[in-house]
RNA sequence: GGGCGAUUAGCUCAGAUGGAUAGAGCGUUGGCCUCCGAAGCCAAAGGCCCUGGGUUCGAGUCCCAGAUCGCCCA
């Protein structure tokens, strides 16, 4: 729609040129934008200011001569007018909108969907939350913003991947396992002082009980420095099995979960450090290796290998990072809590130094959430063991209030999560609001139903009976769908699904409000009845790239 | 001390590539169910868009400086 407008302009343009009035000047990229107020039409171009301040002439003289050279035929635009300081507004005809309609119905549960990704293999990473405890509220927000992402990803053409990075080679893993034992210690009577440093939570517990109950106390003979890696992998594996039950229960997947350990193996880290030594970018210093991310805009260099032959987190990082190219992926998008942004510049040195594009990465930071109860805050930490679990979150206020509310903001925005707020069904939470709209059309497409409507199709109405404001302002917002989740993925904006759907939502319930759908009038009734039908699409394809449910009743 | 982000209605926040009279929810006030689901709708009140400069036809949006808050780093 949008270009065939600025083909007509351009052609206008051309026409100008072609008479000389305007000299001989290049014409600059025309903008089209879609208008606020339906006062100023549908679209609305400001190149007629843009030329005259290059010409140095009034504008709306300009706007003038472009609308003179438009043509006629009145088969797209029903009028043009000139406006304001020199806007030319375009007025569209109903029978536009109508015929777009057209196109939703045909392509149904793949409306708003796109191609525009080419089929790119693109990974989102997102969670890695280390495997040494539960999943708490703060990498929930993490988790649907990922996963939503992954979903308008592969909405707009991208083949996309949902990858878990296991952080399972650390400190404090060997921390867990020693966290474990220490209570496996305690449990079977041995005096010890747990010390502070160690995972408190009762899962903990819960795991050396396990062990008991499985093997007895045949770890009580042997050294600490023998059994720990025993307790760390045996509490790994049951708190990772945790992670994914927890995560399914919130309506996410992964395709992979991908080991840090497996770096390791066969040497991998070090060997790509050595690469990386030989051309250049690092360099060592009293037993201590350096990664020179300073000559790609880090503002200091960064150590890879620890003096005592240890290497750091971002040497594991880089080893990582690289696997994901190799693995074929074009785009990489990690997702990150915001507290770790002093830790972009290096991921994205490291990156380049392999000898990819800046742009191959993309890190998408996501705010902290403050944890809310009947507007209190809730503490957490997890050492001391005192959190919400993901898990207590989706049990209190179920999965499609908490996915929604973490959607509500910009990514960069911190959020408060108010528990009670979240779990109220009324007309403070805003999911209901979408859900009840979509509910009350599934309600009177069944009535419509008991009174012998079938649902039609594009070919069986006449949509020229739809004549109220409210249906053609319902018309032009069906189809600006596809271009809000084209933009949602361009921007990496989730958020902008969440608006466009309370937008909807509203104009429905105001529709509603003001006239019936079922009427004496059969032909307008049908008319309508397609209206909510093509409503309906919009609404549960939304709602589905949210991973929310879209009910029929409530 | 350095870096990143934020600052918009009483509160919580949207404002896509600079556009015409600044948007929503909550809260406040007042209306709307004999009528397809009132988990809804309509209306009103409420704003030096942190401050000061700059860029230009035009700035909430872009640039610089400052203030305040949050986070990261030494």
């Amino acid at each position: 729609m949008k270009n065939r407008i600025i083909s007509i302009i351009e052609k206008a343009l051309g026409k100008i040129l072609a008479t000389g009035q305007m000299g001989d000047i290049a014409i600059p990229a025309i903008e089209l934008e879609t208008t606020r107020d339906p006062v100023h039409g549908d679209y609305a171009t400001n190149i007629a200011m843009i030329l005259s301040s290059r010409l140095k002439t009034n504008p709306r003289q300009v706007a003038k001569m472009i609308c003179d050279q438009l043509p006629e035929d009145g088969e797209v635009i029903a009028k043009v007018e000139i406006a304001g300081p020199g806007f030319i507004n375009f007025f569209i005809r109903d029978e536009v909108w109508h015929a777009a309609l057209e196109k939703v119905d045909r392509e149904g549960v793949h409306y708003g969907y796109s191609d525009t990704g080419k089929g790119q293999r693109v990974q989102v990473e997102f969670v890695s939350a280390n495997p040494t405890g539960p999943l708490h509220i703060g990498h929930a927000r993490g988790a649907v913003v990922g996963d939503v992402l992954a979903n308008i990803l592969q909405a707009t053409g991208y083949q996309v991947s949902r990858e878990y990075y296991i952080n399972d080679a650390g400190n404090q893993m060997f921390n867990l396992g020693r966290s474990v034992l220490y209570r496996y210690y305690e449990i079977l009577g041995r005096e010890i002082v747990f010390p502070e440093s160690c995972y408190q939570g009762d899962y903990i517990l819960d795991i050396a009980r396990e062990i008991i109950e499985k093997e007895g106390r045949i770890y009580l003979e042997r050294s600490e420095d023998e059994v720990i890696p025993y307790f760390t992998d045996y509490a790994a594996a049951i708190i990772l099995a945790g992670i994914k039950e927890d995560l399914s229960q919130f309506g996410v997947v992964f395709d992979l979960y991908f080991s840090e350990r497996a770096l390791y193996k066969d040497d991998g880290v070090a060997v790509i450090l050595r690469e990386l030594e030989q051309e250049g970018h690092i360099y060592r210093e009293e037993g201590t290796s350096w990664f020179r991310t300073t000559a790609f805009g880090d503002e200091k260099d960064r150590v890879v290998v620890r003096q005592n032959g240890e290497p750091t987190y971002f040497a594991a990082d880089i080893a990582y990072h690289k696997n994901k190219y190799e693995r074929g992926f074009s785009w990489v998008i990690d997702i990150w809590g915001a507290d770790h942004h002093g830790y972009l510049p290096r991921m994205s040195a490291g990156i380049q130094a392999l000898g990819y594009r800046a742009d191959a990465l993309k890190i998408v930071l996501v705010q902290l959430v403050s944890l809310l109860r009947g507007g209190k805050p809730v503490g957490m930490s997890t050492r001391s063991g005192e959190f919400v679990t993901l898990r207590e979150v989706v049990d209190e206020v179920g999965k499609d209030a908490a996915r929604y509310n973490f959607l509500m903001r910009r990514t960069d925005s911190p959020l408060d999560f108010d528990l009670e707020l979240a779990k109220e069904q009324t007309n403070e939470n805003p999911v209901y609001y979408v859900q009840y709209a979509h509910a009350r059309i599934a309600s009177i497409l069944r009535l419509a139903a008991d009174r012998g409507f079938v649902v039609p199709s594009y070919g069986e109405v006449n949509l020229s009976l739809l004549t109220m404001p409210e249906e053609l302002t319902l018309m032009k917002a069906l189809t600006r769908f596809p271009e809000i989740v084209a933009g949602a993925a361009n921007a990496l904006e989730p958020h902008r699904l969440t608006f466009f759907l309370n937008d909807l939502a509203s104009l429905f319930h105001s529709y509603y409000n003001k006239c019936k759908v079922i009427s004496e009038d059969d032909s307008l009734t049908r008319a309508r009845i397609f209206l909510m039908k093509i409503l309906l699409i919009v609404l549960k394809n939304n709602l589905k790239l949210l991973g929310v449910s879209a009910p029929d009743k409530m």
